[in-house]
DNA sequence: AGCACGCCGACT
DNA sequence: GTCGGCGTGCTC
């Protein structure tokens, strides 16, 4: 069958399935049970109801457990019928109707619908692969008697901070506007209070008896925004919600939401699914983070799908971020369309006296970095160590040195199974890939002359770490990076250490960006940020302005003057003189005009089909099939690109490609995809080819 | 995705 | 002569 003609005949019905909420009464009873099941397969099954019990509209949202096969599987009910389109003798009955838990409701099934639609995944697996594995699994959980929770503590008097003139107006306009929809992006940077405005917000949310959601980019990173969200409320439930809760936890925080006994959900991008009874408020702080987006299973946005569900449930939903992503501010400022979202600015820093680090620019050619480092920042470094301060090298690369090499033959530490080199990792003597895992000891001679001289070239965090012991020998140093704080206890361990003063220099990546603040802290470096500007990705400069704006917020954020010195080779860079200024407003408005100039999100929209094979041959043969069947009757403002390798064209052993589908239309662009979508799975590629297509894709 | 059924190589 | 490789095909 041709691409069109089954785009024709198979898409009606998908986008027609939703929750039949005017099912008949219950005078005739409706026969049929529709099931989404976490199946890969784009249709609902069909089951007649357990023996001698009918079921009514109350019992949509309800689990249950079906045969399929011959196995038993969880599903939704997601519709009540009175027809099949098969015939009757052909189905099986549902084996049971979970009541234990109430109905997921009507909201949830909008929200896991919208995500199915728009990134097209089948329904069932999005609904079920937002439970908790608990109420996925076929068999009930072992029974355990429900702990009581100690009750909460009296309402501790404690004095609020007092509010900035513009944490005032912002609280102002949010109140003004009322309890309806409305997005709104707070930008302020780092230190000017947006924490204290979500406080506010979430206790006018809870003086209306609303629940509040509040999403975070990364839970392990910022345990103290918890501490302090419980703080400001001991009288109100607050459950945490993120994957390194264990299932029990997960599923006992997940039920006292969905009971709407938690009045506060904190959670990273999959809690943005969890029903919510008396929902009021939505907050997704650092709204800009990238690992908002799902990157393996459902790619989902969870900044919008927050944004969804905030127009769905009619609630005001809160983006706050220093540095927001340009799609959220063209939103906010007029670029893309009236504007969407209404914008809301903290200008000033809130604690009083502390002002914006200084940035200066080192300028590499005049003064050569030797091991990394500038004569102007050593003898910065030095000055803090004087003076007690503590000084935070910034370098977002990790372990010793990027690469392993022999200068006689010209041999590099490969990974056998990617298309990347092999990163030295001296502090565990091993050559390590940084993608798939792969790790071998570090050869003494080289592996094809034996020539005994090895260099390492290139630099990573450890061996800055190891300069830096060399030059400042009575210093001490801390490296925090996700080898050395990958856990949420090795992390708080280290936060303990710098926090109690045992540190005088830190080493990291972006790890150390977020979240949490140093008093101590009083100067930062940034050790090689020009890799990034020139970078093929064209969200790289996005990326870099972002994290250094993060990391120069770390210093001096007490009583005492921050200082950021940046190391580069071109000084006059248009994005290292805004951040000079700490003028976001005026890169931003830079890179949009320059990507509304090239055809480039958020003036176009994207989607990305990617496909991994023994070969890239296969891989790309696959992405050319898909291209031409589409091609064959060309859609109408879509373009589709050439299939290409993946930048790692080599993963894991799979061999990578990629083709760019792009359109000036979403509507477009989602007509098209819904109906390629089908055509594509009844394709039969070779066995070991995997595929999926990615909406909005932040990689190119 | 599972889990069947279904035809061709090295083994108790 | 069997156990088992994973190539299609189906699951209400």
């Amino acid at each position: 069958m041709e691409f069109s003609e089954i785009a024709r005949t198979f898409l009606a019905p998908i986008r027609a399935l939703s929750v039949s909420e005017s099912a008949p009464k219950k005078q005739i009873g409706p026969s049929i049970i529709r099931v989404a099941l976490d199946l890969p397969l784009r249709r609902l099954f069909d089951y007649l109801p357990p023996a001698d019990e009918p079921v009514s509209n109350a019992d949509l949202g309800y689990r249950v457990r079906v045969p399929f096969g011959r196995q038993r599987k969880i599903g939704i009910i997601v519709g009540l019928s009175s027809a099949s389109d098969r015939p009757a003798e052909q189905l099986k009955a549902v084996e049971a109707v979970l009541r234990e838990v109430p109905p997921l409701p009507a909201d949830w099934f909008r929200l896991a619908e919208f995500c199915a639609n728009y990134y097209h995944e089948p329904l069932g697996q999005v609904m079920l692969a937002t439970l908790p594995a608990t109420l996925r699994a076929p068999l009930p959980p072992p029974v355990r008697s429900l702990r009581q929770r100690a009750a909460s503590l009296p309402t501790a008097t404690q004095a609020l901070p007092s509010l900035t003139t513009d944490q005032r107006a912002a609280l102002t306009t949010i109140d003004d506007h009322g309890h309806g929809f409305r997005a709104y992006l707070l930008h302020g940077v780092t230190g000017s209070g947006k924490t204290e405005v979500y406080l506010r917000l979430i206790e006018r949310a809870l003086a209306g008896n609303r629940q509040s959601l509040l999403l975070v980019p990364e839970i392990n990173l910022t345990p103290q925004l918890e501490a302090r969200v419980a703080a400001r409320f001991p009288g109100a439930r607050l459950v945490s919600l993120h994957s390194e809760l264990g299932d029990a936890a997960r599923n006992r925080h997940w039920r006292a939401a969905h009971g709407g006994e938690a009045r506060i959900v904190l959670g990273t991008r999959l809690a943005v699914f969890t029903p919510l009874p008396e929902l009021g408020l939505i907050v997704v702080d650092e709204e800009h983070d990238p690992s908002f987006k799902q990157q393996d299973g459902v790619r989902y946005s969870a900044r919008d799908l927050a944004v969804v569900r905030a127009r769905e449930r009619d609630v005001p939903i809160v983006l706050g971020s220093a540095t927001p992503s340009l799609e959220t501010w063209a939103n906010a400022t007029g670029w893309v369309g009236r504007d969407r979202y209404h914008l809301l600015t903290l200008g000033k820093r809130a604690i009083e006296g502390a002002d914006l680090p200084t940035v200066k620019r080192i300028d590499l050619r005049t003064d050569p970095a030797l091991d990394g480092l500038s004569s102007a920042l050593l003898d910065a470094v030095d000055d803090r160590l004087n003076r007690g301060e503590q000084s935070l090298l910034f370098l977002n690369r990790r372990g010793y040195a990027p690469v392993l090499a022999c200068a006689a033959c010209g041999w590099v530490s490969h990974c056998p199974s990617c298309a990347a080199n092999l990163v030295l990792h001296l502090a565990d003597r091993c050559l390590r890939c940084h993608h798939c895992g792969h790790q071998t000891a570090v050869p003494r001679a080289c592996p094809t002359c034996g020539n005994q001289d090895l260099g390492a070239f290139g630099r990573g965090t450890q061996r800055l770490e190891a300069t830096l012991a060399e030059r400042f020998p009575r210093a001490r140093i801390l490296r925090v990076d996700r080898d050395a704080a990958g856990t949420r206890r090795q992390w708080q361990a280290l936060v303990a250490k710098i926090d109690g003063g045992e540190a005088d220099i830190l080493v990291g990546t972006q790890m150390l960006a977020k979240g949490h603040h140093f008093p101590k802290l009083t100067l930062v470096g940034a050790i090689a940020p020009d890799a990034a500007l020139f970078a093929a990705d064209w969200r790289a400069p996005e990326r870099l302005f972002a994290q250094l704006m993060q990391v120069a917020g770390r210093a001096g954020r007490a009583e005492r003057p921050g200082e950021m010195l940046l190391q580069t080779r071109f000084p006059d860079h248009p994005l290292y003189v805004s951040l000079a200024r700490h003028d976001y407003v005026g890169f931003a408005a830079e890179q949009l005009a320059e990507r509304r100039r090239t055809g480039f999100p958020p003036f176009t929209f994207q989607a990305m089909l990617r496909a991994e094979a023994d070969t890239m041959a296969d891989a790309l043969g696959f992405l050319g099939a898909a291209r031409r069947a589409a091609s064959a009757e060309p859609p109408p403002q879509v373009t589709l690109y050439d299939p290409v390798p993946m930048r790692l064209s080599r993963r894991a052993r799979l061999e990578r490609g990629q083709l760019l589908v792009e359109s000036p239309s979403r509507r477009a662009l989602q007509n098209f995809l819904a109906g390629w979508m089908v055509y594509l799975e009844t394709c039969k590629p070779p066995a070991q080819l995997r595929w999926h297509l990615e909406i909005d894709p932040l990689e190119c």
